[in-house]
DNA sequence: GGCGGCAGTGATACACTGTAACAAACCCGC
DNA sequence: GCGGGTTTGTTACAGTGTATCACTGCCGCC
């Protein structure tokens, strides 16, 4: 149902991520570029949630640079396939944890101490949330659910300390 | 548990607003000054959610312009004391339609049509929600639920036209 | 009355986020 | 090789939000 038991635990899904990245564009005929490549790998192996303009500086080097227009661009092709989220309250991308349908609802857990998003979602969730929104008359096409707090292992910590 | 009967319906509850936010200020005694006042009236009197660049501009006449700093300061103290609550996903913001406490699970249903923005709470999203986060061992502190679809007036609308 | 502190405001400048527009490179089938 | 689509580079710009400093107005106090 989700990841991530300390926030460190997900680096080694890096080679995963990727992996399953290159099946899903040549499953559906897509180019997985050296560029896209390059922008799944950076938001992949960040422990937490990455500005557009953190990557580009990331994968910019001396006599090699990776403007930001080039980074959206990649970041919206992997949104669109469903390989990156955007986390609205922070204008930052995080790699997708696992693979669920497109627009299914899914919950950002982002600590405000580590930084890290967690995903999580959940058939009591999504149920409620329909109810209400059918009560309310409102037929849904995209939700936005971020939670914003501690996870446990920064909890634990907070305690110990 | 929610209003809006069309996108009309609410703009007689200006007043209301305002005389509410009035009395909060009184309550714990801080100053409802005339510019707070004049982004609040703006926000609230808007039928949909409004930019605090849109704020300034409205609030703004030859002779006396309003920067947009001094909005975003009058909309940072109207949402410290719950009257307005901001709408990532389209940084705008909006008149908060009902007191509830501040933190509490309100979901805000964003019509991609009229632009209208209806807030909804109910038992059993926040009961889902809550699941949800015990069970990933998170502990919530703030909560962005946005919903982006099209409201009952708006389909109706459409079926008809 | 004068003085000092404080909240609120004005004004400028700036940082960050995202998009538009156009040109160049690339790939692929023909 | 050629035409057509996609991808990328580059520049410029629009939109959103914050930092900083100066100024005002108010209130309490000496």
């Amino acid at each position: 149902m989700h990841r991530h038991e300390g926030h460190d635990a997900c680096h080694g899904d890096v080679a995963d991520m990727l992996a399953r990245a290159e099946a899903v564009c040549r499953e559906r005929g897509l180019q997985f570029t050296p560029l896209r490549r390059e922008v799944m790998e950076a938001v992949a192996e960040a422990g937490k949630a990455q500005g557009a303009y953190d990557i580009a500086e990331k994968l910019s080097a001396p006599g090699k640079r990776v403007a930001p227009v080039s980074v959206y661009r990649a970041l919206d092709f992997l949104m669109q396939q469903g390989l990156v989220h955007r986390i609205a309250s922070r204008n930052a991308f995080i790699p997708c944890a696992h693979g669920h349908a497109p627009g299914e609802g899914v919950v950002f857990l982002i600590c405000r101490t580590c930084g890290g998003v967690d995903e999580a979602s959940s058939e009591m969730l999504e149920d409620g949330l329909d109810r209400t929104l059918k009560r309310a008359g409102f037929t849904p096409a995209h939700s936005i659910l971020e939670v914003e707090g501690d996870c446990g292992a920064c909890r634990e910590r907070q305690q110990a300390g």
